[in-house]
DNA sequence: GAATTTCTGATTTACGTACATCAAATTTGG
DNA sequence: CCAAATTTGATGTACGTAAATCAGAAATTC
């Protein structure tokens, strides 16, 4: 049997009041007398039962999710695994508010950040845009003893307990390595299509692609970044843009959301030429084109992963506890046609 | 709030003690009541707190996990694995027992499944070797009322519950399309290097491998299977001495464990000839050979991830609850150089 | 040394469920 | 219709922890 609070009382030879008083960090117990019990806890080897507490305490958890209004595919997956996840919120005894706030704009999100200063919720869990500002609102959170962790973008230099997302330098690192070694040492250019530079995600993304690319695959040429903005029709326009211009072309790193208007770009031209194209997240848009063999490559962060791991930590930091850190890497996804899901 | 017994009582018009009859199923309850309180529960939607019910049971989860006395670095990790999980036993309310049994020999794991069906444990994880007397000794146990659960080796037709582990069929095709794309179109044969046929998950591997092959690599011959019972001087001997034998050779698949020898053999013929080499299971030596590019690729199953989902399932199953399915799919990670975790 | 203040102990209730006991009500069989 | 059997209700205890109250002990202040 585990030992409970009883055998700390008896091991230290105080009273079980004074055991709940040192557990729960509640005044009136003299230095010696916490030593003496902590001494007790340490040597017993107790640990709380986290349900029994729970259960005594009637607790929930009340956490926020901080989430950017952007009008995709992988973030319309997010926000339905934060919805599964409220949907199980009895269960698990959370309490999940989601506030969305304007994509890409620190001052809107520094203001919710600190409204939630006021409010103390047992954790945030949030979407960072990358900003001074935003560091700063979240390290004021953390310091005031908030929980806050950062899903899919993270924040460096923040003191947030934990992200819960890709390593996006590895992820361009490693598109780079599948788009040269697949193009088998030909020669030629590599359009990339990104979201906007303005997001750390896809900065990243290009950065460790572009340093692969440089470093292992001289041959290959990459081009200046076109800018999508995530949306299909201004993505179609510029990639058939860029294809009819540029003859040398012979692959395609798509690293940011809004692929429907690259696979559009793709199948007219698929006449003329075959590509060589890695995209990032699997959607039924990727998904397809993947199996049809317009995509060889898809990498993929997987949405629920992320939230359910967000929520794991929350609550492991609420509680005061650890966490499993392997079980709550978040890993990149490489999805070729025979590997789906 | 969410209902509690005490809600179903007055929702049905009974008293507590009916519904306890009722929930646990027990006797003394006349049908007509029975149906009424049941609509009860439906109605209100209550759930059981499962937390506040094995505080009152003092309830743990006895269970059983048989892995195979072998001696490779794969097994020796889930062994780990399993190790953490026990470590994480007074926590999780688990009380987990391993017991290995000689490797592909199915009246052994059989022996060890009809005992542990006497004994009746809250479930069972087992690696699996494939036999019919293995089904049905499993299908007994499912069919006696005990939670079943293969890892990483499954029982294809059996009433197991759920498996732990990865496609394997899958895996064979994804590092077939891995090798044939990285060889860019090449003419030449590859050698195949397994730990036993005897074994599901290393026949299913190679029937996958083989498949893509034929079907999309033409130009690519698959020699017969090198057979190197996952012993690092066995494969490294056999491996050399294709290699020696075989000029064409320009690509290796290891499907296996005990990938030691064949990374000795790569490195002696490296000044001669570079190879294209995927390999499954992640470990230090594979790591290494990753890194400084004497392998390609690394198919791997997280093993922690499939000894936790394991834990999670049985319990769910011990419980009568469902499971997040999407949580509980082991998936195949694919490592390059640049991804590593 | 008396009056305070600060600490500690003892005890109780509660959380939601499980389980046991005994009494009362209802149904069933003859 | 009565006795026996079955079903139901009422109640209490337990699980491990939280939290509150009140009384008593110890330390501190003047």
């Amino acid at each position: 049997m585990r030992p409970t609070v009883h055998d700390i009382a008896a091991a230290a030879g105080v009273s079980l009041a004074t055991v709940d008083r040192v557990l729960n960090q509640r005044p009136g117990v003299r230095g010696v007398t916490r030593d003496k019990v902590e001494a007790a806890i340490r040597e017993i080897g107790y640990v709380r039962d986290v349900a029994a507490a729970n259960l005594a305490k009637g607790r929930t958890y009340p956490f926020v999710f901080i989430v950017p209004a952007s009008d995709n595919s992988f973030m319309h997956g997010l926000n339905a695994e934060v919805r599964a996840a409220v949907a199980r919120s009895p269960v698990e005894r959370t309490d999940i508010r989601t506030v969305e706030v304007p994509a890409f704009d620190p001052e809107a999100l520094v203001a919710v950040l600190d409204q939630l200063g006021e409010e103390r919720p047992a954790g945030i869990a949030l979407v960072a845009t990358d900003s001074p500002e935003v560091r700063e609102a979240v390290d004021r959170l953390v310091q005031s003893g908030i929980p806050v962790v950062t899903v899919v973008s993270d924040l460096t230099g923040s003191l947030r307990h934990h992200y819960a997302g890709v390593d996006n330098i590895a992820a361009g690192r490693t598109a780079a390595r599948l788009l040269g070694r697949f193009l088998g040492g030909a020669k030629g250019d590599i359009a990339v299509l990104a979201g906007s530079m303005l997001v750390r995600d896809h900065r990243e993304r290009l950065e460790g692609f572009a340093s692969l690319i440089a470093e292992e695959f001289p041959d290959l040429t990459v081009l200046p970044v076109i800018e999508g903005r995530d949306d299909p029709d201004m993505a179609h326009m510029l990639v058939a843009d860029a294809l009819a211009k540029r003859d040398g072309i012979i692959g395609v790193y798509s690293l940011g959301a809004g692929n429907r208007g690259l696979i559009r770009a793709l199948k007219d031209k698929a006449a003329d030429r075959r590509l060589t194209v890695v995209a990032h997240e699997l959607t039924a848009h990727t998904r397809a084109a993947l199996l049809d063999g317009t995509i060889d490559a898809i990498l993929n962060q997987d949405a629920g992963h992320e939230v359910r791991s967000a929520i794991r930590v929350l609550k492991a930091k609420a509680d005061g506890l650890s966490v499993i850190d392997a079980q709550e890497r978040i890993r990149l996804d490489i999805f070729l046609k025979d590997n789906l899901p």
